[in-house]
DNA sequence: TTGCATTATGACACCGGTGTCAGGATTAGA
DNA sequence: TCTAATCCTGACACCGGTGTCATAATGCAA
């Protein structure tokens, strides 16, 4: 069985290669008799084009790479299921490649990821999507990318993001309908612009509800699993206790969750907890979690689905959307006794 | 700034491009002279030779293609994490492709992914390194595969497995040194050969005990954390209640405790739970679970590497290794009060 | 110094596609 | 019916590497 180029096609079709290419690509100027010999005779061969030699004509690999940095690996799943999506339905494929934001040689990482793939695009998750220092250094290599973040971003770029700052404020407001006052809160890690975000929805609600912003409620986490559980602890030393503790993801209100449990304390009768991303966690304990539900597939779909067709066609106009996340009221909150 | 190819090098060398591409690929047949030029011009110039040119001239492409269709995401990640490992070390790109085995179309799926990219080799990760259509597929088409398995395999190919039955025989015999003769058992995704691999090991270390086997305390799971749930509604409402559980992989343990936690069961006291794999939930509910750590990402990894090894210079001899794993007990088995 | 084996080097085709451009065939308009 | 515009088609170069093979340069023994 030999191998089945354009070449074979070309001579099975009595047509030139050129003419085969035409209509492999579904360029205009080919007659329909043409078209239709061609077509048959792909059938009949069982003719695929070889993407690696397109790839060195047009300088195209057909692959985009997936960065990211992120302690979550639930989140990375996620991430990647929405970029596979995008991925299929394009012909493309998919590049993982982890990385560390503050690595020093982040930089060169990525430039050696580059030249040994020749990636026609990358998507750049969580945190790197609020990382201008690498869009700046992809813009100024002429690498086409997207971005899935959370702040509001003001340039020309490819970007979708989650409303942070508005799941923050309605989880909050959440927790304050229940009759809480005295809410802790865990911030995640400070490289995530979602940190600040949610901070801020935090600190909104309470001001729309005239509760004071207390500091010392707030403590500093990095979103694993492991800062939740040092954070809990000084909460759960403060005196008085507070009330209700809204962690700014899942991990950290399982952390909190599990170190309340170990003392005897009981969710939600006697401390209210919640979180952020709706992780399988958060079902997959008990009580389980109040949290806010992110479409994380879905952005990072659109993200890439948007990314290729940038590439397949540059455009001017940048594209940049906002989805909504919603609250999910599970077992650990209630109202305050 | 143009750029920088192989021709580039060879006329700023003053040698062809053949010598370049000999300096290059390390091949005998220069003289230390001319090799020290070119290297000198790499350096100046910067250069980083096209994968893609140099793939369509070798026909490989460089990349690996990690098949999985597995319930647990943490699992997948930590496959993810050996492969991309491996990867990196012999600049190969990991390229992530999900699919279903009993999809009546995996043979179609998988043609078409071959043929859209040109992986040099396939990393088949559990079920799919113990579906033997899906291997024979592969051997027909003569691409290079290794599977991360759990069965014993008999063939010439390249496998790394764990010792599953042991690992099994040794957390069943934990529970039995605390005291526990009823301990239920929940099996795993019947595609999956660890599934029988446990359970043979549960059974022998029942058998050697003298405790006999009673068929009433095993339930049947498939390793998502919902199948758990069915299966400890069961376990839960037998009479008399089992002291203890041995679920076959760590989210299905999560749902015993789970539901045994919403029963008002006090965990380990009531009842014992032992769970499988070590995944990040193991430690991040309360109490944690007794299981067995499988060195998935070290399995994955040396299965990666002899795989690139096996492409670049291919050989006779089977590569065929089992990896042991540990038991980590915890707070959720206790002895039997 | 000559003769022969060995090493070093380059010319050239090739991998399997796409881009450019010229020229032939067809159609429309006069 | 003739001309001009438009549509089809193929020849050929090219993308950036590697494989083959011929030949030039060198090394070594006689």
């Amino acid at each position: 069985m030999k191998k089945v180029t354009i070449n074979s096609v070309a001579s099975h079709a009595g047509v030139s290669k050129k003419t085969v290419s035409r209509v492999l690509n579904n360029e205009p100027n080919v007659s329909a008799a043409t078209r239709e010999k061609v077509l048959k005779v792909f059938k009949e061969l069982d003719y695929t084009p070889n993407p690696i030699a397109r790839g060195l004509a047009q300088n195209r690999s057909f692959i985009i790479g997936c960065l990211y940095d992120n302690p979550s690996k639930s989140y990375i799943t996620r991430v990647q299921t929405g970029a596979l999506a995008a991925c299929k339905e394009n012909n493309y494929n998919l590049l993982i490649h982890p990385c560390e934001l503050r690595g020093d040689d982040l930089i060169n990482d990525i430039e050696q990821l580059l030249q040994t793939s020749r990636l026609d695009g990358v998507v750049l998750t969580p945190p790197f999507g609020d990382f201008e220092k690498l869009a700046n250094f992809l813009k100024a290599k002429k690498i086409p990318y997207a971005r899935v973040a959370s702040a509001l971003l003001e340039d020309d770029s490819i970007s979708v993001r989650s409303n942070d700052e508005q799941g923050a404020y309605e989880i909050t407001e959440h927790l304050i309908s229940l009759g809480h006052k005295s809410i802790a809160f865990i911030k995640g890690h400070p490289d995530h612009s979602a940190t600040e975000q949610r901070f801020k929805g935090y600190r909104r609600a309470l001001a729309s509800h005239g509760i004071e912003f207390d500091e010392r409620l707030v403590e500093e986490g990095n979103f694993s699993y492991h800062s939740g559980v040092d954070s809990a602890r000084s909460i759960l030393d403060l005196s008085p206790r507070p009330t209700a503790v809204f962690a700014s993801n899942d991990y950290m209100a399982a952390a909190v969750l599990k170190l309340a449990t170990q003392r005897q304390l009981k969710v939600p009768d006697d401390i209210s907890i919640a979180g952020f991303d709706n992780a399988p966690i958060a079902r997959h304990i008990w009580p389980g979690l109040t949290t806010i539900a992110q479409p994380v597939e879905e952005m990072t779909k659109q993200a890439v689905t948007q990314l290729i067709s940038h590439i397949s066609q540059p455009q001017e106009q940048p594209y940049q959307v906002t989805l909504e996340s919603r609250l999910i009221t599970r077992e650990s909150t209630a109202v305050i006794k």
